[in-house]
DNA sequence: GGGATGCTTCGATTACGATCGAAGTATGAA
DNA sequence: TTCATACTTCGATCGTAATCGAAGCATCCC
């Protein structure tokens, strides 16, 4: 009857508070078991199992057995991407499940988005890379030059790895904490992974929030000058 | 419990159906009453007067009174950008509330996205923008260039008028169909206003798509070429 | 094999929200 | 004033989906 997509599957799909749980705990990048899901929702292992499999059958996550674990994960970037853009609507109407605590000035500065970096860190990578001409936008897709190639490739990434999977290379999301831009795409995820590889920057447990050693800022700001 | 902003919340309103195919009505870019709302969504006035305050509750749909009618209308941009966005990624997971008919193409072509032209029209004049340097990236804000600004007051449209609002002038909007950027914020609503005031388009009646006369078909192309 | 863990399926319960009829309020027209 | 239209509020019904207990299947370990 009427014209265009069916948003209505999707948001109910997002609009039940337990599965909008497990979504907000999947942002966090790792594949998570069902058991853990269920932890995170605050529901019955059977439930949990009911939920997934309605959101594995949207679309919004995938799953591989692993032994007699299914771990479950966000179907692709764009999942993330479409989540985060969701939060960022949210937060920007106060709503808010949680009030302002502690930890979230950690999460403002540097965190995960579903794979890569976000944060005031991941807007400040972002605006510099675009400052020295590494990446560049073309309509609207975001693009490495080859000044940035080759920039990535002395850091350490496989570049040609990066180009052989059909995921975007680079792509820009948009950011709950500070409505601006950041990196993501395979290369915002082998950024992230470079970091923490290096010992730079860590993963708190349980959060999504990320937190940088003293060497890892200052090598971050000598890599990315604002 | 757990940290960041709730997006079950949001989710569940635009999870009921009735609700969504209000939305979608509204993506139109009128105003409409709520009886007229209601016949979209096929759901009688009672049900869809609590569905309305709900929405409006909820941050999504503003509201005027004018004599014994109601005007909903969706809140401000931000709104009309999420649902486009959720729309995108429903259109790639193939979620169609209808097969594909004959109103397809027309709505591909050029239709109005909440209050800006969107659809292949709406990316061949950003692109076309973009390349002319009339409009620029910085981060995540796209601006009007000085260029810009005067080939718009060209054009006949009143540019201090435009920044005298709090909503930003430019901004970028994800297509469904095309999935490439096309133009949004107050000037993407003048400038589609501007098209319908001089003839060259016309807004189907029940319908997003927008018909090109012959005569605005030539002028487009020439004001943005390829 | 036996037992433990991880998860799914089935079935029954329950609770919430969508729905509409009926009645009430506000605005406009005659 | 009277009637009609536009909409809201109240109350009752009804359906669906979330939930969990119990049982079943698969995998791993000893």
């Amino acid at each position: 009857m009427k014209e265009g997509p069916d948003i209505a599957l999707i948001g109910s799909l997002i609009g039940d508070p337990a599965r909008a749980n497990m979504l907000t705990a999947l942002m966090g990048g790792r594949a998570l078991t069902a058991t853990e899901l269920a932890t995170h929702a605050g529901i019955t292992l059977q439930t949990a199992s009911s939920h997934l499999s309605k959101l594995e059958a949207g679309g919004l996550l995938s799953q591989r057995k692993q032994g007699r674990h299914r771990y479950y994960q966000l179907a692709e970037d764009e999942v993330g991407l479409m989540l985060e853009n969701l939060m960022g609507f949210a937060a920007s109407r106060g709503m808010n499940r949680h009030r302002p605590g502690p930890k979230d000035p950690a999460l403002r500065k540097a965190r995960v988005c579903y794979n890569h970096l976000a944060g005031d860190y991941g807007v400040r990578m972002y605006d510099s890379l675009l400052a020295e001409k590494q990446i560049e936008i073309s309509g609207d897709d975001l693009a490495l030059t080859s000044a940035g190639q080759s920039r990535v490739e002395a850091l350490g990434i496989d570049y040609s790895a990066l180009t052989k999977s059909r995921r975007p290379i680079c792509r820009t999301c948009l950011d709950w904490s500070e409505r601006r831009s950041h990196l993501a795409g395979s290369l915002g995820e082998a950024l992230l992974t470079l970091f923490i590889d290096k010992g730079w920057a860590k993963r708190e447990a349980n959060s999504r929030a990320i937190r940088f050693t003293a060497n890892g800022e200052k090598a971050f700001s000598e890599l990315f000058p604002q």
